[in-house]
DNA sequence: GTAATTGCAAATGGTTTGCAGCATC
DNA sequence: GATGCTGCAAACCATTTGCAATTAC
């Protein structure tokens, strides 16, 4: 059993747990954020439901990725430019790499957040739950297209 | 003349420079987004500026903040769920503590970012360009609260 | 005087919501 | 069989846009 297959089990029985019902539909998105590592939007996600799902609505994908999130098992990306994307392998704040060419997003490893954390929150006095890093630049391909 | 003066008019003579209008209007929500500290809202720059020009129009808040956004001396703080507020006072990336109960926005210092962003851009061969760092928690306020 | 700006009202577009019919448990 | 879910269409709402009248320069 594969990594992503033993997360979606987990998830399944999450949701079972709560006596949310399991339907194809929320199976199949399900599965493309759990197996997807390119933090897809909730168009790119519609768009291949409805190849298994042809009647699928854009509707029950906005509502099985906000079931998702409140179940805290898919993390929000939210761009005010209204192109949101999802990550559902590390539903956790961690910083990511955009290029502002193509919209490709990575996961960089930087363990060093946390303690910006404790440090944020003895400066402030504020009592920190999250954050959100992003850095915006150019990936490889896009700098060699100009 | 203070800080926020010397910003004010150094603001106004890069529009001149470009050939941009000094409005009664433009004018007035330069000095708000310059004076203030707290990151207001479009709506409260709007309403501020209606208690000086009751005839101006949410619209004109809009395409000012858009133009001050666009010759770099404004920062915005885009929130996707439609709150976005705006930094007139540092108009480049820096880090936010945010209240997510009064909505409060601190500046905090924090060194360490640029070198973050370089080692970054060694990790994933990006060219990075900008970023945004925001925590998320209770400030000391809303801690008593509840 | 000319060209930019304002303010109104309408359009936009991603997301949410109400609800009838349907599927899961 | 009861309740939750789907899919449709309409509603939402911050922001943008078109345009005629106004104003800065």
């Amino acid at each position: 059993m594969s990594a992503s297959e033993r997360r979606i089990q987990e998830i399944l029985e999450k949701l079972k747990g709560k006596y949310f019902r399991i339907t194809p539909q929320r199976y199949a998105i399900l599965k493309i954020l759990v197996e997807s590592d390119e933090h897809p939007s909730v168009e790119q996600i519609y768009k291949e439901v409805k190849a298994q799902f042809p009647t699928t609505s854009l509707a029950t994908v906005y509502k099985t990725v906000t079931l998702l999130k409140e179940i805290n098992e898919v993390l929000e990306l939210g761009f005010h430019d209204g192109n949101n994307r999802y990550d559902g392998n590390r539903p956790y704040p961690h910083p990511h790499v955009i290029c502002t060419g193509c919209r490709k997003i990575m996961d960089p490893e930087l363990a060093a957040l946390d303690e910006l954390s404790r440090e944020m929150a003895r400066k402030t006095g504020y009592k920190i739950n999250s954050h959100r890093l992003d850095f915006f630049g150019l990936c490889p391909a896009c700098q060699k297209t100009g």
